[in-house]
DNA sequence: CCAATAGTGGGACGAACGTTCAGGTATCTT
DNA sequence: AAGATACCTGAACGTTCGTCCCACTATTGG
């Protein structure tokens, strides 16, 4: 990918975020059933074959697309418990389960999204490593005697979400909050 | 679906399961997206139309089959449970640890199966109560007191599981007794 | 025994798919 | 200015998809 000197991005740069975008919305709107390159090409307003010139394959696009989400994610769930931790007890386990009612709630297709491009990364060997990043980036913020506790919570917080995903009603705040609670301080 | 008064399955009743277990099959190889009515057809041995015969729809076909996969969850996760009480605490986790690995490792595609079926179920009203019925299953042979507890000892196998399946190498039974043992008896 | 019905199977239709190709346009290098 | 390179796009190819149709066979109910 060549970039001008300035640091700008380079030409081809800009339609190729916007090809990008428009998967996750497709994503988010259909499954990644929905992906083809016509889809992803009327989402974004630009002719079948651009898709196809910027990303020689569907995979090769659904692999773009996981990176950048995974980015999302990663500082997402960062600052989650960046502000979980800045708060008391009580407190963080309020900020978490507020987070977790809005990524059941009005984020839910974008949670949906998430968790079937994890899924598929489970599924193609090319898209672990970066469906794998962010859970690093998680990990190596921990302190190590720390470190199993950790994995519960982050487990757990995985459960609860895709557990809430199946609500035909999701959970809220109020509903989530003595489970996270539990998951942050177990009795 | 009509029977017969002693009890044996209809006619063409053995064929509809056979069906069933070919798709189960199907996504355990190529995931829900390989799920096609030849492909279905192919891997039972039957004619293509014997799939748009038996299941006018391929939402039907997938909604049977996670309505089949469910019913081996529950009972899957139930003895687990059980035998993880029935032993001591830390034969408990043991034996739940054991479960998980071998779930992760040799039956890593069934993993996946359930979860792509589940996470369709997100997405698709109509598989939610096949999806739900597990879980309730589960929650209602819960104490009340434990209620809390066991939500987030739910929570915490799925996020162990998914969490496991973009592992290149899934963790093994040693690397899972530790956080199972945590997630049963938090200190 | 004989209609009626459920099950079976081959073939084909239109639609949507991934991908290719040739030709066009903008931008960069020299 | 001019050649090289990157970028863009309309049209089309062959394939596979869901689904429909019709003829055929086995089973059932009366």
């Amino acid at each position: 990918m060549k970039r001008q000197v300035d640091g700008r991005k380079a030409r081809g740069e800009k339609r190729r975020t916007e090809i990008i975008e428009a998967t996750l919305r497709v994503i988010e709107r259909d499954g990644v059933a929905g992906v083809t390159h016509r889809t992803v090409a009327a989402e974004a307003g630009v002719p079948t074959t651009s898709t196809t010139y910027h990303f020689a394959t569907l995979d090769d696009l659904l692999i773009a697309t996981l990176i950048d989400c995974a980015r999302d994610m990663a500082t997402e769930v960062y600052w989650m418990i960046d502000r979980a931790r800045s708060h008391g007890r009580g407190r963080g386990a309020e900020e978490i389960a507020k987070l977790l009612a809005e990524a059941l709630g009005p984020k839910r297709g974008r949670t949906m999204a998430e968790y079937e491009l994890y899924l598929l990364a489970a599924r193609k060997p090319e898209l672990r490593p970066a469906a794998r990043r962010w859970l690093d980036v998680l990990t190596s913020m921990v302190r190590h005697d720390d470190e199993v506790a950790f994995r519960v919570f982050l487990a757990g917080i995985d459960g609860l979400l895709i557990q809430g995903l199946i609500d035909d009603e999701p959970p809220g705040e109020e509903e989530l909050r003595p489970v996270v609670d539990y998951l942050l301080n177990p009795r």
